[in-house]
DNA sequence: TTGACAAATTAAACACTGTTTAGTATATTA
DNA sequence: TAATATACTAAACAGTGTTTAATTTGTCAA
């Protein structure tokens, strides 16, 4: 039956398109931006058929939520590589600070911004699901500093979850804050992001 | 003059209700269910009413981040009594999350939100008036850190940096995604605030 | 090739939204 | 009391997400 598989494609393509026009609306003019009439206008369809391949405009962003989290993980994975643990922790939040800044839009519909983030956490029954296998890779990670002499006597759970405040922090302060970083003594954000590195790993021990 | 002196009382009545009415929309209903209309109709007045008063929906936001600041600093006040340099930093971080926590639409409205922030940033020429003297506070702290031994040969402003980075990571993260934190070993967000702050407290140096 | 059926697409409508405008009512001042 | 400034309102405008019913399109069996 190649018809119907022929279906299946032109439907995909067709909630690619409608996900990349999305996308542009939405780092052009964010998400209040984004209107089901301005998607239409831009693939050249009418409004109504956005509801063929969405349920709603919620549904677009749950599912450019997962295609954010798939581009993170392979910049996690790539990572790996690194093979003295300390510096393999330091690269994944490099990754994953450079994963937020390079890709701010799909980081704000996947960690900050309410409308989308309330949809993740009702549409997942076992919670967070995407996300998941990126924080166990986190997780991973700490174990093995653990073995390596470092975080002794401290709870793994904790520790990610520390370090992932980290990153996370300083990530969306700068996509949001930018401007509040004016008047500290730091020209740009690939500095900022290697001297708070260059913090973080002088401090944890 | 007692009759502009009364006028002036009962425009600020007007406006405190408006903010409250819209808080109260905001706590219940989220940003996108906080209408003009719906505030009017709180407040038994005509939506068109509310423009007397605001020149918009976002500067009603606005107003709200102002009172939020205010709030925040007396917080932060409050820990200046400890004597200790580093018991005095870690206490300015619970107090922190502390705020974010029991005033969270406050410090999504802040800190988080897309909306306001970007309606801050444009207000303000001279960037983050109402925050800024929250921070160097933090600075301060860091610095009188420094002249007791910690965080040698650091900048004070990239340890700040990423000292609000934490805080504001774990903070915002729990705003956002709670839900995220059930498959962690940790019960509840008071246990994880004192969990990563020990972390923290053991790590920095 | 034709007729039947299913799927995709559309225009139109519904109930919302923020904001502006022109007109009215109210209160203060001279 | 008359003039003036202010507050307030209803109505309108252009936009929003979503639903509906009607129509077009494409596929398949006879």
């Amino acid at each position: 039956m190649g018809i119907s598989e022929r279906k299946d494609r032109e439907k995909a393509e067709m909630r690619k398109m409608i996900l990349n026009a999305a996308m542009e609306l939405f780092i052009k003019e964010g998400y209040s931006g984004v209107s089901i009439r301005k998607i239409a206008k831009k693939i050249e369809y009418s409004p109504g058929s956005i509801y063929t391949y969405f349920a709603d405009k919620d549904s677009i962003f749950y599912e450019l939520h997962v295609e954010g989290f798939g581009i993170l993980y392979q910049k996690q994975i790539s990572t790996q590589s690194v093979n003295d643990p300390r510096e393999r922790l330091l690269a994944q939040g490099r990754a994953y600070i450079e994963f937020a800044l390079e890709n701010q839009e799909y980081y704000d519909i996947m960690f900050i911004m309410r409308e989308s983030i309330e949809l993740i956490c009702k549409e997942e029954d076992r919670d967070w699901t995407h996300g998941q296998r990126s924080f166990e890779l986190l997780k991973r990670n700490v174990a093995e500093c653990q073995a390596a002499g470092m975080f002794k006597n401290q709870n793994i759970d904790s520790v990610a979850f520390l370090l992932w405040s980290v990153v996370h922090g300083i990530a969306s302060i700068i996509i949001r804050r930018g401007s509040a970083m004016k008047n500290l003594n730091i020209q740009d954000t690939k500095q900022i992001i290697e001297s708070t590195l260059g913090v973080l790993g002088e401090i944890i021990k």
